[in-house]
DNA sequence: AATCGGGGTTACCATTTGGTAAGTTATTGA
DNA sequence: TCAATAACTTACCAAATGGTAACCCCGATT
Protein backbone atom coordinates (compact mmCIF):
# COMPACT_ATOMS: atom_id res chain seq x y z
CA UNK A 1 0.00 0.00 0.00
CA UNK A 2 1.50 3.63 -0.51
CA UNK A 3 0.46 6.04 1.66
CA UNK A 4 -0.15 9.47 0.79
CA UNK A 5 -1.79 12.54 2.21
CA UNK A 6 -3.42 10.07 4.97
CA UNK A 7 -4.98 8.22 1.99
CA UNK A 8 -3.88 4.98 1.16
CA UNK A 9 -3.54 3.46 -2.59
CA UNK A 10 -3.43 -0.02 -4.06
CA UNK A 11 -1.20 1.74 -6.66
CA UNK A 12 -0.14 3.85 -9.22
CA UNK A 13 -3.29 4.13 -11.33
CA UNK A 14 -5.25 3.86 -8.25
CA UNK A 15 -3.62 7.37 -7.20
CA UNK A 16 -4.40 9.11 -10.44
CA UNK A 17 -8.35 7.31 -10.47
CA UNK A 18 -8.68 9.44 -7.01
CA UNK A 19 -8.09 12.44 -8.92
CA UNK A 20 -10.46 11.98 -12.03
CA UNK A 21 -13.42 9.01 -10.30
CA UNK A 22 -16.44 10.54 -10.20
CA UNK A 23 -19.57 10.74 -12.20
CA UNK A 24 -19.06 13.97 -14.36
CA UNK A 25 -14.98 14.88 -13.70
CA UNK A 26 -13.68 13.31 -16.80
CA UNK A 27 -16.69 15.31 -18.69
CA UNK A 28 -16.40 18.50 -17.38
CA UNK A 29 -12.53 18.50 -17.40
CA UNK A 30 -12.65 17.10 -21.37
CA UNK A 31 -15.44 19.73 -21.93
CA UNK A 32 -12.34 22.23 -20.22
CA UNK A 33 -9.75 21.39 -22.43
CA UNK A 34 -11.63 21.60 -25.49
CA UNK A 35 -13.03 25.17 -24.72
CA UNK A 36 -10.02 26.89 -22.54
CA UNK A 37 -12.29 28.90 -20.46
CA UNK A 38 -16.17 28.32 -19.64
CA UNK A 39 -19.18 29.87 -17.43
CA UNK A 40 -21.10 27.40 -14.92
CA UNK A 41 -24.07 27.30 -17.47
CA UNK A 42 -21.57 26.75 -20.60
CA UNK A 43 -20.73 24.02 -19.02
CA UNK A 44 -24.07 22.78 -17.71
CA UNK A 45 -25.65 23.34 -20.72
CA UNK A 46 -22.22 21.22 -22.17
CA UNK A 47 -23.77 17.86 -20.02
CA UNK A 48 -27.14 17.75 -20.75
CA UNK A 49 -28.46 15.75 -17.46
CA UNK A 50 -26.21 17.01 -14.90
CA UNK A 51 -28.08 19.36 -12.43
CA UNK A 52 -27.07 22.27 -10.60
CA UNK A 53 -26.03 20.48 -7.57
CA UNK A 54 -23.85 18.02 -8.76
CA UNK A 55 -22.13 20.38 -11.15
CA UNK A 56 -21.29 22.86 -8.29
CA UNK A 57 -19.99 20.00 -6.26
CA UNK A 58 -17.86 18.39 -8.80
CA UNK A 59 -16.45 21.56 -9.68
CA UNK A 60 -15.40 22.06 -5.57
CA UNK A 61 -13.63 18.94 -5.85
CA UNK A 62 -11.61 19.77 -9.27
CA UNK A 63 -10.87 22.89 -8.04
CA UNK A 64 -9.78 21.39 -4.40
CA UNK A 65 -7.33 18.67 -6.11
CA UNK A 66 -6.22 21.79 -8.29
CA UNK A 67 -7.42 20.07 -11.71
CA UNK A 68 -9.21 23.43 -12.11
CA UNK A 69 -8.87 26.92 -11.36
CA UNK A 70 -12.14 29.08 -10.47
CA UNK A 71 -11.74 33.29 -11.13
CA UNK A 72 -14.40 35.52 -10.25
CA UNK A 73 -14.84 37.92 -12.99
CA UNK A 74 -17.24 39.85 -11.21
CA UNK A 75 -18.73 39.89 -7.52
CA UNK A 76 -22.05 42.54 -8.72
CA UNK A 77 -22.88 40.68 -10.89
CA UNK A 78 -21.28 37.33 -9.68
CA UNK A 79 -19.87 35.76 -12.73
CA UNK A 80 -16.93 33.54 -13.05
CA UNK A 81 -15.07 31.27 -15.77
CA UNK A 82 -13.65 27.92 -14.85
CA UNK A 83 -10.22 26.57 -16.48
CA UNK A 84 -8.13 24.20 -16.40
CA UNK A 85 -4.51 24.36 -14.90
CA UNK A 86 -1.42 22.70 -15.71
CA UNK A 87 -2.01 19.60 -13.73
CA UNK A 88 -5.42 19.20 -15.01
CA UNK A 89 -4.18 19.82 -18.55
CA UNK A 90 -1.47 17.01 -18.11
CA UNK A 91 -4.95 14.97 -18.38
CA UNK A 92 -5.75 15.47 -21.84
CA UNK A 93 -3.92 12.57 -23.39
CA UNK A 94 -6.96 10.90 -21.10
CA UNK A 95 -9.74 12.72 -22.34
CA UNK A 96 -8.43 12.19 -26.55
CA UNK A 97 -7.78 8.37 -25.28
CA UNK A 98 -11.22 7.92 -24.33
CA UNK A 99 -12.80 9.72 -26.92
CA UNK A 100 -11.50 7.75 -29.66
CA UNK A 101 -12.30 4.68 -27.86
CA UNK A 102 -15.71 5.56 -28.05
CA UNK A 103 -16.16 6.91 -31.34
CA UNK A 104 -14.52 3.75 -32.37
CA UNK A 105 -17.10 1.90 -30.73
CA UNK A 106 -19.91 3.71 -31.62
CA UNK A 107 -18.60 3.29 -35.11
CA UNK A 108 -18.62 -0.55 -34.64
CA UNK A 109 -22.18 -0.17 -34.02
CA UNK A 110 -23.19 1.66 -36.57
CA UNK A 111 -22.86 5.30 -35.54
CA UNK A 112 -20.84 7.92 -36.95
CA UNK A 113 -20.22 10.21 -34.36
CA UNK A 114 -18.43 12.87 -36.00
CA UNK A 115 -20.78 12.76 -39.19
CA UNK A 116 -23.87 12.92 -37.26
CA UNK A 117 -23.07 15.26 -34.73
CA UNK A 118 -24.81 17.90 -35.79
CA UNK A 119 -28.03 15.39 -34.92
CA UNK A 120 -26.98 15.65 -30.98
CA UNK A 121 -28.04 19.51 -30.65
CA UNK B 1 -27.79 12.68 -26.99
CA UNK B 2 -26.16 9.34 -28.36
CA UNK B 3 -28.49 6.52 -28.37
CA UNK B 4 -27.57 2.31 -28.15
CA UNK B 5 -29.00 -0.20 -26.80
CA UNK B 6 -32.25 1.65 -24.67
CA UNK B 7 -29.01 3.72 -23.11
CA UNK B 8 -28.15 7.49 -23.78
CA UNK B 9 -24.35 8.85 -23.45
CA UNK B 10 -23.88 12.59 -23.60
CA UNK B 11 -20.97 12.22 -25.93
CA UNK B 12 -18.20 9.37 -27.05
CA UNK B 13 -15.92 9.71 -24.01
CA UNK B 14 -19.00 8.68 -21.85
CA UNK B 15 -19.77 5.68 -23.98
CA UNK B 16 -15.90 4.77 -22.79
CA UNK B 17 -16.69 5.00 -19.23
CA UNK B 18 -19.84 3.40 -19.19
CA UNK B 19 -17.31 -0.08 -19.45
CA UNK B 20 -14.46 0.63 -17.16
CA UNK B 21 -16.15 2.89 -14.43
CA UNK B 22 -16.74 1.13 -11.48
CA UNK B 23 -14.33 1.15 -8.09
CA UNK B 24 -12.35 -1.32 -9.00
CA UNK B 25 -12.57 -1.99 -12.80
CA UNK B 26 -9.71 -0.29 -14.13
CA UNK B 27 -7.54 -1.83 -11.54
CA UNK B 28 -8.25 -5.39 -12.32
CA UNK B 29 -8.27 -5.03 -16.04
CA UNK B 30 -4.70 -3.65 -15.38
CA UNK B 31 -3.72 -6.28 -13.26
CA UNK B 32 -4.92 -9.05 -16.02
CA UNK B 33 -3.06 -6.54 -18.74
CA UNK B 34 -0.17 -7.24 -16.50
CA UNK B 35 -0.52 -11.30 -15.85
CA UNK B 36 -1.94 -12.30 -18.97
CA UNK B 37 -4.40 -14.71 -16.80
CA UNK B 38 -5.28 -15.09 -13.54
CA UNK B 39 -7.00 -16.93 -10.85
CA UNK B 40 -10.10 -15.24 -8.93
CA UNK B 41 -7.50 -15.38 -5.82
CA UNK B 42 -4.74 -13.96 -7.31
CA UNK B 43 -6.72 -11.35 -8.85
CA UNK B 44 -7.91 -10.48 -4.84
CA UNK B 45 -4.66 -10.72 -3.97
CA UNK B 46 -3.14 -7.97 -5.87
CA UNK B 47 -6.53 -5.63 -5.12
CA UNK B 48 -5.38 -5.26 -0.67
CA UNK B 49 -8.60 -4.28 0.70
CA UNK B 50 -11.70 -5.74 -1.96
CA UNK B 51 -14.02 -8.02 -1.02
CA UNK B 52 -14.99 -10.87 -2.33
CA UNK B 53 -18.20 -10.05 -3.10
CA UNK B 54 -16.99 -6.94 -4.74
CA UNK B 55 -14.53 -9.02 -6.85
CA UNK B 56 -16.80 -11.47 -7.80
CA UNK B 57 -20.23 -8.82 -9.14
CA UNK B 58 -17.46 -6.68 -10.64
CA UNK B 59 -15.92 -9.77 -12.42
CA UNK B 60 -19.48 -10.05 -14.05
CA UNK B 61 -19.76 -7.01 -15.28
CA UNK B 62 -16.33 -6.82 -17.23
CA UNK B 63 -17.70 -10.71 -18.39
CA UNK B 64 -21.18 -9.44 -19.55
CA UNK B 65 -19.15 -6.42 -21.58
CA UNK B 66 -16.93 -8.56 -22.81
CA UNK B 67 -13.67 -7.04 -21.59
CA UNK B 68 -12.39 -10.04 -20.06
CA UNK B 69 -13.18 -13.53 -20.42
CA UNK B 70 -13.34 -16.58 -18.08
CA UNK B 71 -12.52 -20.08 -18.58
CA UNK B 72 -13.64 -22.81 -16.84
CA UNK B 73 -10.51 -25.03 -15.91
CA UNK B 74 -12.30 -27.61 -13.83
CA UNK B 75 -15.45 -28.27 -12.31
CA UNK B 76 -14.56 -30.75 -9.55
CA UNK B 77 -12.71 -28.64 -7.81
CA UNK B 78 -13.92 -25.57 -9.82
CA UNK B 79 -10.71 -23.63 -10.51
CA UNK B 80 -11.11 -20.85 -13.18
CA UNK B 81 -8.72 -18.38 -15.18
CA UNK B 82 -9.42 -14.92 -16.27
CA UNK B 83 -8.49 -12.77 -19.02
CA UNK B 84 -8.82 -9.88 -21.63
CA UNK B 85 -10.45 -10.42 -24.19
CA UNK B 86 -9.58 -8.11 -27.30
CA UNK B 87 -11.40 -5.15 -26.21
CA UNK B 88 -10.09 -5.61 -22.87
CA UNK B 89 -6.75 -5.53 -24.27
CA UNK B 90 -7.36 -2.34 -26.29
CA UNK B 91 -7.73 -0.08 -23.09
CA UNK B 92 -4.17 -1.10 -22.13
CA UNK B 93 -3.08 2.90 -23.32
CA UNK B 94 -5.64 3.71 -20.52
CA UNK B 95 -3.43 1.53 -17.65
CA UNK B 96 -0.25 3.13 -19.33
CA UNK B 97 -1.27 6.10 -18.90
CA UNK B 98 -2.93 6.54 -15.76
CA UNK B 99 -0.03 4.55 -13.98
CA UNK B 100 2.91 7.19 -15.49
CA UNK B 101 0.30 9.57 -14.32
CA UNK B 102 0.15 8.43 -10.86
CA UNK B 103 3.88 7.45 -10.56
CA UNK B 104 4.71 11.11 -11.56
CA UNK B 105 1.97 12.30 -8.97
CA UNK B 106 3.92 10.13 -6.68
CA UNK B 107 7.49 11.05 -7.50
CA UNK B 108 6.02 14.81 -7.30
CA UNK B 109 5.04 14.16 -3.65
CA UNK B 110 8.17 12.39 -2.62
CA UNK B 111 7.54 8.75 -3.26
CA UNK B 112 9.61 6.75 -5.98
CA UNK B 113 7.03 3.90 -6.37
CA UNK B 114 9.39 1.61 -8.30
CA UNK B 115 12.23 2.16 -6.63
CA UNK B 116 10.54 1.47 -3.13
CA UNK B 117 8.01 -1.35 -4.42
CA UNK B 118 9.57 -3.69 -2.55
CA UNK B 119 8.59 -2.11 0.81
CA UNK B 120 4.48 -2.30 -0.67
CA UNK B 121 4.43 -5.98 0.02
C1' DA C 1 -43.68 45.08 -12.15
C1' DA C 2 -42.39 40.66 -13.87
C1' DT C 3 -39.35 37.67 -15.94
C1' DC C 4 -34.90 35.87 -17.50
C1' DG C 5 -30.19 34.45 -16.94
C1' DG C 6 -26.08 33.74 -14.29
C1' DG C 7 -24.24 31.33 -10.28
C1' DG C 8 -25.12 29.24 -6.88
C1' DT C 9 -27.12 26.76 -1.83
C1' DT C 10 -30.11 23.86 0.93
C1' DA C 11 -33.22 20.22 2.38
C1' DC C 12 -35.14 15.98 1.60
C1' DC C 13 -35.42 11.57 -0.28
C1' DA C 14 -34.34 7.34 -3.12
C1' DT C 15 -31.08 4.56 -5.26
C1' DT C 16 -26.72 2.65 -5.62
C1' DT C 17 -22.69 1.15 -3.84
C1' DG C 18 -19.90 -1.02 -0.64
C1' DG C 19 -18.64 -3.58 3.75
C1' DT C 20 -18.93 -7.62 7.08
C1' DA C 21 -19.60 -11.90 8.04
C1' DA C 22 -21.05 -16.39 7.37
C1' DG C 23 -22.08 -20.41 4.54
C1' DT C 24 -21.10 -23.68 0.39
C1' DT C 25 -18.57 -27.44 -2.28
C1' DA C 26 -14.55 -29.66 -3.02
C1' DT C 27 -9.41 -30.96 -2.89
C1' DT C 28 -4.94 -31.13 -0.91
C1' DG C 29 -1.64 -31.39 2.77
C1' DA C 30 -0.16 -32.04 7.75
C1' DT D 1 -9.13 -35.70 11.19
C1' DC D 2 -8.34 -30.91 10.94
C1' DA D 3 -6.99 -26.90 8.59
C1' DA D 4 -6.14 -24.45 4.48
C1' DT D 5 -7.12 -22.98 -0.18
C1' DA D 6 -10.05 -21.97 -4.25
C1' DA D 7 -14.15 -19.79 -5.90
C1' DC D 8 -17.94 -18.34 -4.89
C1' DT D 9 -23.05 -16.86 -2.87
C1' DT D 10 -26.13 -14.88 0.40
C1' DA D 11 -28.04 -11.85 3.94
C1' DC D 12 -27.92 -7.84 6.29
C1' DC D 13 -26.62 -3.22 7.09
C1' DA D 14 -24.25 1.46 6.46
C1' DA D 15 -22.48 5.00 3.67
C1' DA D 16 -22.00 7.41 -0.49
C1' DT D 17 -24.10 9.08 -4.45
C1' DG D 18 -27.46 11.25 -7.09
C1' DG D 19 -32.09 13.50 -8.15
C1' DT D 20 -35.82 17.02 -7.33
C1' DA D 21 -37.37 21.02 -5.99
C1' DA D 22 -37.25 25.17 -3.79
C1' DC D 23 -34.78 29.11 -2.52
C1' DC D 24 -31.07 33.01 -2.54
C1' DC D 25 -28.85 37.35 -4.67
C1' DC D 26 -28.17 40.46 -8.49
C1' DG D 27 -28.69 42.91 -12.89
C1' DA D 28 -30.69 43.51 -17.40
C1' DT D 29 -34.67 43.21 -20.36
C1' DT D 30 -39.62 43.56 -21.52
Amino acid sequence: MIKLNDKEYTCPIDVSLSFVSGKWKILILAHLAQFEKRGFSEIRENLPGISEKMLSQQLKQLEKDHLISKSVLSLKPYRVEYRLTETGKSFSPLFSFLSNWGMDFLKKNGIDYLKDQQLYK
